[in-house]
DNA sequence: ACTTTACAAGTAGCACCCTCTTGTCAAACG
DNA sequence: CGTTTGACAAGAGGGTGCTACTTGTAAAGT
């Protein structure tokens, strides 16, 4: 069943559609149309992206694009899906990495997390957007953004009862809630590198979890 | 000295120009107009104001609001500044309330917060400006707003070292920034009652402390 | 100490036009 | 069958020129 790096149970779910090993059938340019939109944005931002460009750029004719993705807000949607696969895979191996040191986790998943919104300005914009700050260069969170941070709660929450976690289920939903917000906080305003950040986080998280 | 509420002699440091019985001799109509603009800002949003519709309300002369203000830049200055004056005083006031419980301290600062950007958007714009948010109400942060975060992280670093903190430095420090970030990330983005929020926030302090 | 009047410079809003883009269709192609 | 092509209506976006208002300063008036 499990090919290469097998997520945690949690991920797919969280996940909808998500198969590792085929891509599905009819998508052949799917994947194509949303790794190159994203990186239209990434370059360019999002406004100065057109179908027309996008289907040039990947080879293939506008009617295309529109039979594989839609429309442009459903384009948006699926980059930004993308982004968020990519954000919660990272924290789900950090986790799995981890299996007896749950403070290591939480401390290479925040690390992992702020030094990745440094080099991908996209997941920043999506992120930064899911806590209350706009970006130029995605002003097309019209899904609602709490989901994202939903699921990463959902996800951190699976794997802390994985631990032996010496509090209340309430109290380690404040825990989680606390690290989501903290990591946030830091992906908008930072204020040292993502190591030191992590080890903060990590040091408050420690004592919380009073191990 | 000492007539009624007498803040912290930390927080007279931090705010420059403050005498808290005469607010001093040639300002006579500065302080209302500053709380008209305010206001004016709370209820139409900063751009529909204009210094002849503030003189007007105020009932002097458009000549008069740029012999008190200077210029519109600084109007909006001072009424940011007015803002962040109750914000810091509301914070020093739960410290104060508690001087031998900082956990409590702590909860009732959070929660005096979360309920004054409540019931105040122009300090609910304030806060958000310091934390990357965007707002329609007061696009004029040009001022950067760190400072104010560094007010009341100093504030409350001051306060805290009136207590018997088990910690060192650093952590304290790690501290402090947590309690700010996390009440900041509650203002924009709220997940329950202002007192649910505080109580969260005082847990994890609490264990943090490991008083 | 405040008002009034006057003024230059700059900005904001508005109506307009033109262009480009979106989204959909049907027909043609390999 | 998947893809392309050309055509199309509707509408969003980007300039332009104009007017009206606003800012900021200065003087003289009360």
């Amino acid at each position: 069943m499990s090919t290469e790096a097998t997520p945690h149970a949690g991920l797919r779910s969280l996940l909808p559609g998500f198969a590792p090993g085929s891509a599905g059938s009819g998508s052949t340019w799917r994947a194509r149309l949303i790794a190159e939109a994203a990186d239209l944005t990434r370059s360019g931002g999002w406004q100065t992206i057109t179908m027309a460009k996008l289907a040039d750029r990947v080879g293939v004719s506008r009617q295309t694009v529109y039979n594989e993705i839609g429309s442009k807000q459903e384009l948006a949607e699926a980059m930004v899906m993308h982004e968020v696969e990519g954000f919660l895979r990272g924290v789900d191996a950090s986790f799995e990495a981890h299996p007896d040191d749950l403070v290591g986790a939480i401390r290479e998943a925040a690390a992992g997390v702020l030094r990745a919104v440094r080099t991908n300005p996209l997941m920043h914009a999506v992120l930064s957007a899911s806590h209350g700050a706009e970006s130029d260069l995605l002003p097309l969170l019209t899904t609602e953004a709490s989901p994202i941070i939903d699921a990463a709660r959902v996800l951190i929450r699976e794997h802390l009862d994985a631990y032996e976690v010496p509090l209340e289920s309430a109290r380690i939903d404040a825990l989680v809630d606390m690290v989501i917000r903290l990591v946030l906080s830091h992906v908008t305003t930072p204020s040292g590198t993502p190591e030191e950040t992590a080890d903060d986080i990590a040091f408050i998280a420690e004592r919380v979890l009073a191990l």
